[in-house]
DNA sequence: CATGAATGAGTCTTCATTCAT
DNA sequence: CATGAATGAAGACTCATTCAT
């Protein structure tokens, strides 16, 4: 039926592979420079090598890109989504427990930085140090992804029946559970390549996290 | 009598200006790079503004550095030096034990980044994402500050008399440790301004590392 | 029904406008064009101003026009055909002679001028300067301008039986009005906006121009 | 003696080379592109072939210049300068009077025009119809020359004995004037090429002008 | 005819680096 | 050593024009 209704209609088809190849056309670039940024740099690559690499003119990149600097944030940007989308996912897997925090990680660690090295290589090294408006872009993006984490360590808190040390120690969790994901992300993903040992560390990085949370819970009278 | 004053002694005491200055006069550069670098962002500043700043020619700064991306990787080596003696000295004070880590980090946090805002902004974000010469100097200096963490620690649960649970786990918590550090100092300081707070979120970072490492110590049977 | 009445009276209706459309559509550009170009000026506006303001999309105004240079050519040889006329129109009202010149002043400056200042603002800023082509095209309408003018006054000159100083006496006439109306439009309309004094403006242009004219009639002997 | 002298401070008349080279390096810029403008047109210009021409890199014309604008602008001003000293000095080279009119018209269409016909295709052409900020420039040139003309023409004016018809009337007639110098330098110079005719034509310019002025002088009682 | 996405040649402009003085 | 004017390669960006649909 379906195909039957598709062959009637040849024109209509046509435009949607037009309509899809637009939608697309952006991705292409994005994609492109991705690759681009991660392996070369950011600095180090020019519109003319992203539009080369996406098959289209340098005038076309800047029909879906105001200008360069405006591809890395709607990267980053792009990337910040998945992120947070992924932890989010599984933090909303099911009840909340310190074994979330557990699960996170294993999906960051063990899923996400091992899947999108080039995502990471951007978020965390050549989104770094750009631009005042990247950097803004980036605090931004940052901001989020600690904020979801102290909401997930202040329901933990909760359902534990746990107070902490103080009103701002679950920021504090998050900020440093977030520096443990960058730095082991950096460390053993793009400075060593160390994917295969990736199971023990994050085994590990599960239980350093966990011990610092411990410790910033209010101890009962 | 003036002219003869000067030709007798103007000059010596010229020239022993010209010799003061000489041997500073790449310390000047690098204030002036360190004070830009760090305001306006390493790509933002030129040659020009950091020669004028430090009140030489540009040509001048060419016979102290090789090019431009040299004077970043001799103050990015400055502030690595500056920073692992600090820790250094603070490790080497008294006996190793987990006051040690805290000690450092309040060494860190609470002086550290405070007396030096802008090497903390180099080190973290300037120095990210320049170019490959750039970033392999920042991979050993990372590497090293890891390494001399790690072997604080190792040397820590030697005096306790506590093995790890691997041979590995006193790396991966010296990368915990130096992720704590660096985001703890992003989100506080070079983002948030609470600079204030600073004792409290020591403290508390303290305790999340503590509670990290102590979970990494194997229990005992 | 309604497909049925669609079909027989709908489409006829809308290929009459259409057409109609059709016949206006390289107007309504060149409409849109004149108000752009005299408002933002020939280089700052591009084609997809002009396209987005006549309501049609940049590929039609290729189909009315060769090039971007050819609207500005299209626009200028209307204004000078406009121009030509009305002053033309004015000359041939009645009888020529030193009164012509008078109302001829005022039809340019008191009407056109005050009606059309996006037509002066082509005419006498716009079109300068721009390419060869638009040059030559300029070179011919104002030196047709002129022939009109020199024809007008070697009428008069007959009409008033006087004879010039030379031969070529009424082009030089001519070229002197024709400079004379072009520096007072600019000077007091473009420049200024002394629209309210245009009266006294051009009374007193008139009795200069008069006064001129009459300088180079051969004194009877 | 000064050839001793000069012998004696070989350095000092390297570095007064130096000196005179880098005061003239801008003008040598502003020469060619004086030449280019006025023979290809501002807009088919490159900043490569003015640089070429002044046999310097391209980078150095941004050491002299802000842009390419900044260059049109200079030589605007310059050619503003040189025209109202031009006539300013001939207005005072004598009494004022109507003569007066008559040399500056001889000084301005018998020499200037003759001389620095590229200095006539700037002023008049090149630099009409670019850009916003240099029609101000223009704007403001054309003012002052005005400004000037019209001074002179009151003075003459007192000088007489005469009462204008308005208080006006000396801007009227110092636009006027500028008109058919500009117009007559077009018409003649850069369209026709008759500078054979020159003398003919500037005396009856002058005979125009006169006629003109002499119409706007209040008539006795 | 109409569309408007795609093209890509063309230019300005920057700035790290060099070198004659 | 110090200078700073000159260099010129490199790259971002624009926009008139084309053409498949």
């Amino acid at each position: 039926m379906t195909t039957g209704n598709k062959t009637e209609n040849a024109l209509p088809r046509r435009s949607m592979r037009r309509l899809r190849e637009k939608e697309n056309r952006g991705n292409t670039i994005l994609k492109a420079a991705e690759e681009l940024f991660a392996r070369k740099g950011y600095q180090q690559t020019s519109i003319e090598e992203i539009a080369d690499m996406a098959e289209v003119s340098t005038g076309t990149v800047y029909i879906y890109f105001k200008n360069k600097e405006d591809i890395l944030i709607k990267l980053m940007q792009g990337i910040g989504y998945l992120l947070r989308k992924t932890l989010g996912d599984e933090f909303n897997k099911k009840e909340l427990s310190l074994d979330s925090l557990k699960n996170v990680a294993f999906v960051f660690l063990g899923d996400f930085c091992l899947r999108y090295p080039e995502k990471i290589a951007i978020f965390f090294r050549e989104s770094v140090g750009q631009s005042a408006e990247v950097e803004e872009q980036r605090k931004r993006l940052f901001l989020k992804l600690t904020s979801d984490i102290e909401d997930a360590v202040k329901q933990i808190g909760m359902k534990l029946g746990k107070d902490f040390l103080r009103k701002q120690s679950p920021e504090l969790i998050a900020v440093c559970i977030v520096g443990v994901y960058e730095r082991i992300a950096c460390h053993y993903l793009l400075w060593h390549d160390r994917a295969k040992n990736v199971k023990a560390i994050t085994n590990e990085a599960v239980l350093f996290i966990s011990g610092g949370v411990n410790n910033l819970f209010k101890s009962r009278s």
